[in-house]
DNA sequence: ACTCGTTTTTGTAACGTTTCAATCAGGCTC
DNA sequence: GAGCCTGATTGAAACGTTACAAAAACGAGT
């Protein structure tokens, strides 16, 4: 393969003049920057990162890691990066741990024998003493996407969780129901503690009284959500409506709800947190709260580049962006609505 | 950042002896080898990827470009490719082409400068010639997945095609189906090419004739497929039921089939190609021919890995995959049947 | 004790870039 | 025509590793 030599001895200039060509291009004269290209070309010469990274003392590499690539929110996310930093001249690393913190703890030791210029991660589960440290010898910029990790001091993105929590569940107030099931992460975690407190700040607001046998965890994942529903239906008083905060839930609910024959909204309204790209094409349609992921990959890598850049310095800077919400049919008024205005108060 | 050298100082060895601790850990003798060990972990010593790609001429990564990190598909060959690959001690790079050739182009450049030392690749579209050179220029082995393409003696990983579009429209058949609408690729790609022919010899051998008004091609794509679903249910004799090619255009057909208020299986019947994660779930609950995604994204890995071993050479191995069928509720028997049976040949 | 194989250990030259100080070539000014 | 300045070009020293040949250490066999 054609080395930066074999450039210069072609046209016949040296060493240092194809190196700055292809770094300040601006420093070379027209004719001889033109000579060099040609040269390149006809070699179909590319440089090698690795000596690159070497000598200059950066690589090009962004670290992503994420919990589970598979996940939508994920892959867009992984989209919005790599789009952004290609745009900035950077390559993306994209790291899947599959939300095993080994894994993970894994990646970030490679990130480093790649010496990243900078990372951004969406971490799984809680804060470990240990990859507070791992992050620490990455010794460059991070930026936490989806959870924050406060106390570290990193520039993070989030949702407003509050809100989303609460709009989600102003929605389904709206429609009538009064008794609302949370499906929810652990609230060990500030994403799904913040949710939380957003549900009961709607039920609050109406004059509802939270009921701590509607909520469940189902550690944001698919098949505990199921089971968590099945719960939920098989309680004396089953609630009319469902939140379920994440997609990964949300269709464990749905599922639960399909196999007990229920329909929605007839039987069950649902709404969920994270919009879906077949949202719209299957029944239920279901309602969600979206969150602009493709946002918050642009604005994690803009932070990012500021702190490369210099441009940002001091403590991390958090962002926080504001959740949309998208009503499609699977929220509507609750079967007991209807009926239960002619009846007695108590029926036993 | 700590380098060999200050390891081998700090342990009072050279650094040749550090070196060959962290390569060929048995040529060192184990008091030493503790020795270096102990230092490097007292120095968070993590060797410099690039240096060492500079020095062995190999980089310890892979690349893996894909259309559409989005699309499941792709998403779990990913994960699926990247574990098989960190267990075989290499780094997995992600590229999304985003269906855009351009994009792939320069991802694969890009991947040349990393000096990557094996490529797997979804292409995406028809073979450019231009392609074909920037793979050569790579000079390292090729796997293609699902898609091949002839000539260039690469390996190559796909799905029994033909089979897959035959067991689905079979399955249709079966039903009792006999106008069966195709959602395809352009035939131009050896895959949609290979579906139809599975599809025109599963009509034939069930004594039905090919209707080539049936056959559309939406380009795999969601939107072009909700769009060409349309036009088929405004045929004057639509079809009783579609067979899609791919998860996107099965969701176009669904989100078509919504649209117009129709029910599944009941009003049309409902058959795709990949499985999709929440199929179940939701309604109407998807059959599909599965692809076995896992099994094929280690099938190509392993392929590059006895490329690189060398203990495979010569001409292009292609390995065939078998399809599953996964039938849900989305096939039943066609409305016609059942009332055409008493219903006069032309009602106008 | 002495020579020979083995096994360990080591010095040092690459690998392909960039950086930085140094040289060089013109063109101005006086 | 000498002296200076400016901008283009270059030589050579890093950057952190590994590979290879050479040196050292160690036993074993005489």
């Amino acid at each position: 393969m054609a080395t930066i030599r074999d450039v210069a001895r072609l046209a016949d200039v040296s060493v240092a003049t194809v190196s700055n060509v292809l770094n300040s291009a601006d420093r070379v004269s027209p004719e001889l920057a033109a000579r060099v290209r040609a040269a390149m070309e006809k070699l179909s010469f590319t440089p090698h990162a690795g000596a690159r990274s070497l000598r200059k003392r950066s690589s090009g590499l962004i670290g992503l890691v994420v919990g589970d690539i598979t996940n939508p929110f994920f892959s867009d996310l992984f989209e919005a990066v790599e789009d952004a930093a290609a745009a900035c001249g950077y390559l993306v690393l994209l790291c899947n741990s599959n939300e095993r913190s080994e894994r993970e703890e894994a990646h970030l030791r490679m990130l480093r024998t790649q010496r990243i210029d900078g990372l951004i991660l969406a971490p799984t589960g809680a804060v470990s003493m240990n990859r507070a440290s791992l992050l620490a010898q990455l010794e460059v910029p991070v930026v936490l996407v989806d959870r924050a990790m406060e106390g570290l001091g990193y520039d993070a993105v989030v949702l407003d969780n509050r809100r989303a929590g609460f709009e989600a569940t102003q929605q389904l107030i709206a429609c009538g129901h009064r008794r609302i099931g949370l499906v929810n992460g652990p609230d060990v975690l500030r994403t799904a503690a913040e949710r939380l407190a957003g549900y009961r700040e709607a039920l609050l607001a109406a004059g509802l009284s939270f009921d701590p046998a509607l909520v469940r965890d189902a550690g944001f994942r698919q098949q505990p959500a199921e089971q968590a529903m099945a719960e939920l239906l098989a309680l004396p008083e089953p609630p009319t409506a469902i939140f379920a905060t994440n997609n990964l839930m949300t269709i464990g609910v749905a599922k639960a709800v399909a196999d007990r024959g229920l329909a929605c909204p007839q039987d069950i309204s649902l709404i969920g947190i994270d919009d879906l790209p077949w949202a719209a094409a299957v029944s239920p349609q279901l309602s969600a709260i979206a969150q602009p992921v493709r946002a918050m990959g642009e604005a994690a890598l803009a932070l990012l580049i500021r702190r490369l850049a210099g441009t940002l310095s001091g403590p991390g800077t958090t962002i926080v962006m504001e959740p949309r919400l998208v009503i499609r049919r699977s929220c509507g008024a609750p079967a007991q609505e209807l009926s239960a205005a002619g009846k007695p108060a108590h029926v036993d």
